[in-house]
DNA sequence: CCACGGTTTAACTAAATAGTTAAACTTTAA
DNA sequence: TTAAAGTTTAACTATTTAGTTAAACCGTGG
């Protein structure tokens, strides 16, 4: 099942696409943009999809499934909760460390105009959810903490997880970093952030 | 000084702007729509606003005092360290509830093209961090807290509030809430969130 | 009451980008 | 080797939105 020439083209298009997306954070970025960055023709980018629309619905499905859908699958497997959560953790930080404006890239496609031809991640997720709460519940009582709602606990993963990546020129900007060096600290943080998500003790 | 026709025209419209794009997360919003939210023409808006660019200049710089400086002043004032954090807290979740994608704009304006002619944050942001970093270092090594630097200290939070809001359509169907629903769990949210910013005791 | 600032109207131009087309060219695979 | 698939070129149209203009209109303070 050889890879046909096609298919690797409509790859390199769609990978360019998201590095300029999800990567770059160019929402405003024109068709030509994308051809420029992807060394082809524009021409080509209508031969491979039909409109713009199309390029750009097809890049949300894969945000969807690159992010969330994804992080189910891990979240939502059987196995000890610290493990799973730690797992997802590292997962998330890894994929959003390549693609930190991935769930921007998704909320704006979901505030743009026109949404409601789209599709969002709701059936997938209330599964999801329907299992993994009551996993947070137990491990909440067992450790005796009641400050956190499940649902908050959930919450807190993701926004310590997807919050700096999706700031970073101002967050670099307010603590005095280069992107690079933003990067680095983000990298760095992930140690921290298991021990905050868990709620581990301090100290 | 009563407040001029012009001031109020003015004030209306960059309200709308506001609610438009930091409260609807409406980025690719067009002149016309700007227009027909505020109730008037759109050669109005270029009466009062050059062009787009000027326009969204402005609420630009609004969103950057409106979010940070603002904050800045808070954290940066004397006073009690978890006192002020609190305070801050408040005073962030308060804006974000009216403006969930404020952040979001910024850093989108930030990336898009063209960028370099507008103000960062920096200068401000530096004197505030040379102040509070130290403070926030020293109430760690009271508490005798190590596995968190400063920075990720300050990150965190802006994280656990400013994260939550800005994915409202995506965190809503995930939870399975509605718009309104979200909105209260995040304001119930706020009596958990001093907690686990300022890292405190679990149980 | 009336002049001026503010606002509307509607028709217009300008610019940018999306999208189309056809022909020529190149690569791939049968 | 050759036909088909894939890609480029460049010129073109279509559409959307920005931005302009001038004339008429409205409301309020002097």
């Amino acid at each position: 099942m050889k890879e046909t020439v096609k298919q690797k083209t409509d790859d390199h298009i769609r990978e360019t696409a998201r590095e300029v997306f999800f990567g770059e954070g160019r929402f405003d970025a024109t068709l030509q943009e994308l051809a420029d960055k992807a060394g082809v023709n524009k021409a080509l980018l209508h031969y491979y999809y039909r409109d713009r629309e199309t390029l750009l619905n097809t890049v949300y499905e894969e945000a969807l499934r690159a992010s969330f859908l994804n992080m189910f699958d891990l979240l939502g497997a059987e196995g000890d909760f610290e493990k799973k959560v730690n797992q997802a953790i590292g997962k998330l930080c890894e994929g959003l460390a390549r693609y930190p404006y991935i769930e921007a890239f998704i909320v704006s496609r979901m505030n743009a105009r026109g949404h409601g031809a789209r599709p969002s991640p709701v059936k997938e997720a209330r599964a999801f959810t329907r299992k993994f709460l009551p996993e947070v519940a137990a491990y909440l009582k067992k450790r005796k903490i009641s400050f956190v709602t499940p649902e908050e606990f959930l919450l807190n993963m993701m926004a310590l997880c997807g919050y700096p990546p999706s700031v970073l020129p101002l967050a670099g900007a307010i603590l005095g970093y280069t992107g690079t060096e933003y990067r680095k600290f983000l990298k760095a943080r992930q140690k921290s952030l298991s021990r905050i998500i868990l709620l581990k003790p301090v100290k």
